[in-house]
DNA sequence: TAGGCGTGGGG
DNA sequence: TCCCCAAGCCT
């Protein structure tokens, strides 16, 4: 990329000049050109609070919606504080990154119990909330309170490297930090609030990772990158390793006697992936079995997956059901693993032969004296769980779909599964 | 320090 | 279809 002792055409401004040209013309740009967003209403520092964390990572045109409601529904940060982890997940729902949502609700206990109820204008005990790290906490100092801390994201790190050819690995934190360092340098006095939010801007409408649309930059003149052709070369950033495949096993369990209409759902685990959000059973199948079966057709190796997926969900979830009919087969890409998934609704009517059959009846016939001694005969008309597993399972309706929060692919299984 | 942690849109 | 990515933070 950049060659040893290669020469590269600069700017024939100084240093100094560079920057203050720099920072006018981009302030000037942006007092002009600025979108109007329902955060930039006003600097209530809860309500930039709020929209910097929702839009880490995530595109302006999808925060909008998730805002606007989640200021309805939680106007500042005490009747937030008092919420429902549950409800403030719902309100998350399908933005991802759910542990956002969980360290913006523990921050906003913290400043209810630490801060009286007011977000706090310094910035160590910014920094100190959860979830805000080193750019928000410039975003909100600078934003709200026009205090000249610099908001480093990755908008800022292209459109600072593009224009004075920073060949730094945007990926490694050193850069940042070293990129924190000029862009301190440029903010204007009195203008951090502004000019923090007008590299923002450049970044998202102008100077964009792909095609950056140059002949309407208001620096193109003295752009290093530019001026070097360089611009789709920079930043230098190395490439995220590609996720993982999981093959995955899904059950839609269908209610029957008094869950008549309803289905099983679980709540996962505190911590992790999708920390406590709600989901349908599902079940990680061997590496061989899982990718070999997903690779033929649904319809003609279902019975061996089928039942592979039903031992499974005896032994390993101890759920007395049995998955039959083939729904459909559904991906789901997260940051880090690649989900494909068949689904299966689970047909308890017959779920009677299937428990007198083989090892699936000693396993579950074993689970029902150990845990659940009270279980009538049969398993034709309820399901058991086991009984350390029960607290998380639970029968819903269509209805209580809106009430607990759903990772965005049940959602999109359940959709259909409703739909027919 | 590097990996865990979602989702939807654009080229 | 595939690949990249977008206003990062936590551990």
């Amino acid at each position: 990329m950049f060659k040893e002792n290669e020469v590269y055409i600069g700017s024939p401004l100084d240093e100094q000049s560079l920057k203050q040209f720099y920072s006018k013309e981009l302030l000037h740009w942006y007092r002009a050109q600025k979108r109007s967003l329902p955060w930039r209403e006003n600097k209530d520092p809860y309500r930039i609070w709020v929209s910097e964390i929702m839009l880490q990572q995530t595109k302006v045109d999808t925060v909008i919606p998730y805002f606007q409601r989640f200021m309805e529904r939680f106007p500042t940060v005490q009747q937030l504080a008092v919420a429902e982890e549950e409800e403030v997940l719902k309100c998350w729902e399908g933005l991802g990154y759910y542990s956002r949502a969980r360290n913006l609700h523990t921050g906003a206990k913290m400043v209810v119990e630490h801060f009286g109820g007011v977000v706090p204008n310094d910035k160590t005990e910014v920094a100190s909330l959860k979830g805000v790290g080193p750019y928000t906490t410039g975003a909100i100092m600078s934003i709200a309170f026009n205090e000249p801390v610099p908001a480093v994201d990755g908008n800022v790190m292209r459109v600072l490297s593009r224009f004075f050819l920073l060949q730094d690995d945007i990926a490694k934190q050193k850069t940042r930090v070293s990129i924190e360092h000029l862009a301190v340098s440029l903010i204007p006095e009195g203008e951090a609030g502004d000019f923090n939010q007008a590299l923002m801007e450049l970044g998202a409408l102008v100077c964009t990772p792909k095609a950056p649309v140059c002949l309407t930059c208001p620096v193109m003149e003295h752009c290093a990158a530019r001026l070097n052709g360089m611009e789709l070369q920079l930043p230098i950033k190395t490439k995220a390793k590609p996720p993982r495949s999981e093959w995955r096993g899904v059950v839609i369990v269908e209610g029957s006697g008094e869950q008549t209409g309803k289905i099983l759902v679980r709540q996962r685990p505190e911590t992790g992936l999708l920390a406590q959000m709600w989901e349908l059973p599902h079940l990680l199948l061997p590496e061989e079995k899982g990718k070999q079966w997903f690779q033929e057709t649904a319809t003609k190796k279902e019975p061996q997956l089928a039942r592979l997926l039903g031992e499974m969900l005896v032994e390993e979830q101890q759920l007395i059901i049995r998955p039959t009919q083939w729904l459909m087969d559904i991906d789901h890409i997260f940051s880090h693993i690649h989900w494909k998934m068949r689904v299966y609704i689970a047909d308890t009517s017959t779920a009677n032969d299937w428990m007198q059959s083989d090892r699936v009846a000693e396993t579950a016939n074993s689970i029902a004296e150990e845990s659940l001694p009270d279980q009538q005969s049969g398993y034709t008309t309820s399901i058991t769980v086991k009984e350390e597993l029960a607290d998380m399972y639970r029968w819903i309706g269509k209805q209580d779909l809106e009430q607990l929060p759903f990772p965005n692919v049940f959602v999109r299984i359940l959709q259909q599964y409703w739909s027919e």
